[in-house]
DNA sequence: CATCTGACACTAT
DNA sequence: TATAGTGCCAGAT
């Protein structure tokens, strides 16, 4: 293999992880990026979400259960995965019924951003 | 080669 | 509870 040209294998990982996800149940984008081992890569998991089609992308929620897409296609989603079994409370699911854990581990989360005191701020600027 | 973007996550306020 | 702002990673332009 000198060269995987592939698109990296964090981001074929992060296809097989949500691919692993059973019917009926979600994930959070950072639970499948940690799963596919990286821990603060759920931007990656939009990315292969967006790029990549074929996935049950409905199954892949934000944090909390939280549906994160935007105005007709969230509401598809929330359709999709009621179509499964899986419930909502209000405009998130059911986490603690229907969060599909993956195994593995990967549960280190970060503690505090920055021991930095100066509360957060200073950059950003961008943006037309 | 440099820069921006993005269906987020998490901490502070 | 809601709002604001930062950090992370890799692909696209």
């Amino acid at each position: 293999m000198s060269k995987p040209k592939q698109p990296s294998q964090a981001s074929l990982r992060i296809r097989q992880a949500i691919l692993k996800i059973p019917r009926g149940q979600v994930s959070s984008y950072g639970a499948v990026a940690a799963a596919a081992g990286i821990p603060r890569g759920a931007r990656l998991a939009v990315r292969v979400l967006n790029q990549s089609h074929g996935l049950p992308w409905h199954r892949v929620v934000a944090a909390g259960g939280r549906i994160a897409l935007p105005g007709e296609h969230g509401l598809d989603q929330r359709f999709r995965l009621e179509m499964e079994g899986v419930k909502f409370s209000g405009k998130k699911v059911r986490m603690a019924e229907f969060e599909f854990k993956f195994p593995g581990k990967k549960t280190a989360k970060r503690k505090t951003t920055k021991p930095k005191k100066k509360s957060a701020g200073e950059k950003q600027k961008r943006r037309s």
